[in-house]
DNA sequence: TCCTGTGTACTATCGCACTAGTACACTAGT
DNA sequence: ACTAGTGTACTAGTGCGATAGTACACAGGA
C-alpha cells in the first residue's frame, strides 16, 4: 500500500504534500492506473493529522484528474501515459545515488547536497526558461 | 549583488524562501563573510513584496547567526567554516548538470527529473537515519 | 435489513503568513 | 546641524491552512 511522508520542517501545508506525493508516484510508476490510495481515516491516523486535511488533499487530486473517489470504497488512482520507463527509471536512479554517495564521500553534508542539487536544478529551468524566450 | 528568487507555487511561506537562499548562498560559497546582502527596501520593491516580510526573514537570519544588521548601514553576511571547496564544487556540478542533461535525453520531463531527485533524496535521508538508529 | 466503512459537507475556531501604514533610532555624507 | 538611507518596532487587519466535531449519502457484507 501506498504510504505517505510528512516534513513539518519544510513549510509546505500538509495537503499540498500529500498531493505531491502521489503525483511524483504516478510520474516516476511507483503509482500504478486503479491502484487503491490508502482511505482518508487511514492517512489521517497514521499521519496524526485532521481527516479534513487529508480530504481536502484527495479533493484536489479530484479536481486534477489524478484520482477518483467510490463511494463506500474508497480512493483510486487514475493511471498516466506519460510514465518514466522501469528500465531507465532504474538506470537514472542509480547514477544519481552514486552521484550522491560521491558527494558525500567528498566531504559535502546532506544540507549541502540538497542545496547543491537544489541550486543546479534551479539554474537549469531558469536557462530553459531564457531558452524559450 | 546577491539577488532573491520567489516561487509562489511552491507553498513556501516567503520568508522562508528568502531564509533557505541565504543559507544555501553560505553553504556553496556563493555569499562569503562580511558580504552586505541587499537591503530590506531594495528586496521588497524587486520582488514586490512587503518590507515586514523581508525583515522577517533577515531577523530570522540574525537569530540563527548567519547575518548582522548595522545601524544605518545595512545587513552583513557572518561567514561559515564548512563551505565546499570551490574545486569539488564545480566538478559535483558539472556532474550533475550531465545528469539532468542525460535525464532530459531520456525523455524525462523537468517535472519528472524533479520527482525523481526528490524521491533519491527522500531515500538517502530515509537510509541514513535507519543506518543511524 | 442492519451494520460497517467509505468519501463528503458543514460550521466554528485557532494560528500564522502577509499586508498596510506609521514611527523611531542609528549611521554616513553633506 | 541637516538630510538620506538603513534596520527595527508597533498596531491593525486579511486570508488561508489546519483543527474539532457533527452529520449525511453511498456501497458492501453478514
Amino acid at each position: 500500500m501506498f504510504a505517505f511522508r510528512l516534513d513539518s520542517r519544510s513549510g509546505v501545508p500538509t495537503y499540498l504534500q500529500l498531493v505531491e506525493q502521489v503525483r511524483r508516484g504516478l510520474l516516476l510508476g511507483y503509482l500504478v492506473d486503479g491502484e487503491q490510495l490508502p482511505t482518508v481515516r487511514e492517512v489521517a491516523a497514521a499521519l496524526v493529522v485532521n481527516p479534513n486535511t487529508v480530504a481536502k488533499a484527495y479533493r484536489e487530486l479530484e479536481r486534477a484528474g489524478l484520482a477518483a473517489p467510490r463511494a463506500g470504497q474508497g480512493t483510486f488512482v487514475i493511471g498516466n501515459d506519460d510514465q518514466v520507463p522501469h528500465g531507465v527509471h532504474v538506470k537514472l536512479a542509480a547514477r544519481l545515488r552514486a552521484w550522491v554517495r560521491s558527494a558525500h564521500e567528498a566531504g559535502l553534508a546532506p544540507e549541502q547536497v540538497r542545496a547543491l542539487v537544489t541550486t543546479v536544478l534551479d539554474d537549469e529551468n531558469t536557462a530553459a526558461r531564457t531558452e524559450a524566450a
